[in-house]
DNA sequence: AATTAATTTAGAATTATTCTAATTACACTT
DNA sequence: AAGTGTAATTAGAATAATTCTAAATTAATT
């Protein structure tokens, strides 16, 4: 539940680049993130929270997952209209949704993928962000020799 | 707000495949989404419904939407956690989504990237579906010469 | 210490969607 | 043609994730 001084620099950078300050609930709730990469809801997120910050609001929770979103430190995922959930990581992904389990799986992805994509579309549209998710089931692989 | 009688066919053959019955709600709804190549919320198909057919209820949309997305007939489009949206070209295709206007667009992409996707996923991993969003803006193409 | 602006907080409000239970429509039997 | 059974529709209540509101707290600055 604690930043490695490099993140903590990187927390505090991307924060203040945005004008924001680098306060004890965000610093938690993104520490919370990263060092458990799975894909959290913002109530997963609280109930975490509440673990070793007991004081911490639901309101907190939104507030400070939305400024960490905005400040490029995490990444939101959405699967059709279940609650968003929140990923650490920045590389270049994509992201599968297992709808047996509704477990949530990275996917890297080369960046040649992600400019092929960008390829096709008109010229003059300039996108930000580009999600790619994949909705399907993951098959036993019994290797009974 | 008919439906061609060749569509009538594909919609009729899709319900039944499912075993659902093609009902009079449920071609209505289908036909408004076709004959208007937007991307209609369940409330704006609501809306749009009660124009020809006044005495259907939200629920019944909710309801025929569901079935149509069930038979194969639409496709739901999920941007964030803004009201689902439904669609009826069902060529491979992503969307994009302007975050000024909130306007959706199709880009139609080759199968060939939908493959090259598929190909970075783990073997065991079976997609049923490949989402691809854009986020981002619309470029205002000035051509003074 | 006083002032200000940003952040946090609790709880109310919102809103898209789903659920429930009653009614209606329709195919199939008698 | 009347009766039966199943699926679909309907109105309205319920749900649940998120946002809003207004008050309280915090931290930085004068």
């Amino acid at each position: 539940m604690q930043l490695t001084p490099a993140y903590k620099t990187i927390f505090k950078k991307a924060l203040e680049k945005s004008s924001l300050k680098p306060t004890k609930q965000r610093e938690h709730i993104f520490s919370l993130i990263l060092n458990k990469k799975d894909h959290p809801t913002a109530d997963e997120i609280f109930t975490r929270s509440r673990e070793t910050m007991p004081s911490i609001s639901l309101a907190t929770v939104y507030n400070c997952l939305e400024t960490l979103v905005e400040s490029g430190l995490i990444r939101q995922v959405n699967f059709e209209r279940e609650s968003t959930r929140y990923c650490p990581n920045l590389k270049p992904h994509a992201h599968f949704h297992c709808k047996e389990t509704g477990a949530i799986y990275d996917v890297d992805l080369p960046t040649s993928l992600f400019e092929s994509l960008k390829r096709h579309l008109p010229k003059n549209f300039e996108p930000e962000q580009i999600d790619i998710n994949f909705n399907g089931s993951i098959h036993n692989t019994n290797n009974h020799s």
